[in-house]
DNA sequence: GGTGAAATCCTTCTGTT
DNA sequence: AACAGAAGGATTTCACC
């Protein structure tokens, strides 16, 4: 790695993934430092990329996207023009949240969200099943959602 | 819904949730407000728990958690205490990012994230195989991340 | 690595339309 | 719903340890 996190990285890290827009000052209270010291880490740990970005994390119930839909996807042909051609068509798609290449019984792993059954039906007619790469696809619908979280647990 | 939302607050979380850590100052000026409406709607979207939390996102690869692993698994009895046993268990562990209880051919869906591949062998023996309710495991090692947000496409 | 202080900028509230 | 203005806080930089 290009350099290594110490403690005090760690604890502003394991608060930030949490508390993405506490300030810098409630910050540095926590960890019984001034403000500087606790600025510098933070904008260095942005401009290592360490920090990717900072995400509102919205209700999905509460804006209209209740369905949730892993989608195994196995394709015909490997040919990398036709796994790019693949890949292209999923980028474009706001309902497609996350795309993943596995290994396994399928090559891709994508999850959609949307408003309901009858919008998946409609992804899957209008935007899935026309292109003719596709070799096998099965869907999981997901009940509920037990645990979810984007943080690490840095030690 | 308990109330709709108009096109400002659209445009509102469209921004914060790409860019959670904006100035208030800073949003109003991209949707030629003032800081007052914009700070009382953020206020506003966050008390009705729209806006769930702001999440700084980090980079897995800087961090060394390089392997991510979807886990689909079936289990024997279905009844609500080896349920709730399951998923307690998943709850405990931190490289177990999220949990899915869903409809198709298993019952649940588990991400995980680690150092590595043995890191995951010690998960799978340690954490997974000890769990005796478990019927059938499959694991689908991530070999690239395709695709990845957070964030809706509010319109 | 860290502190403290000063200038600047932002947040948050109140009064007004 | 939104604006303008003001007071109190937070951010950011700098000199110093």
């Amino acid at each position: 790695m290009a350099y290594t996190l110490d403690s005090t990285d760690k604890k502003i890290l394991n608060i930030l993934q949490n508390e993405g827009r506490i300030t810098t000052k409630a910050l540095a209270e926590r960890l019984n430092l001034t403000t500087t010291p606790v600025f510098e880490r933070i904008k260095r740990l942005e401009k290592n990329g360490i920090i990717s970005k900072y995400a509102g994390i919205l209700n999905e119930k509460l804006i209209d996207r209740k369905l949730t839909v892993f989608i195994s996807i196995s394709i015909k042909d490997h040919a990398r023009t036709y796994v790019e051609n693949f890949l292209k068509e999923m980028e474009s798609i706001p309902e497609v949240m996350e795309v993943y290449h596995i290994a396994g019984n399928y090559d891709f792993l994508v999850k959609v969200m949307m408003k309901d059954m009858e919008a998946y039906q409609k992804f899957v007619l209008n935007r899935l099943s026309v292109i003719n790469n596709i070799d096998h696809v099965q869907s999981s619908f997901v009940l509920t959602k037990n645990k979810y979280t984007t943080a690490f647990e840095l030690s």
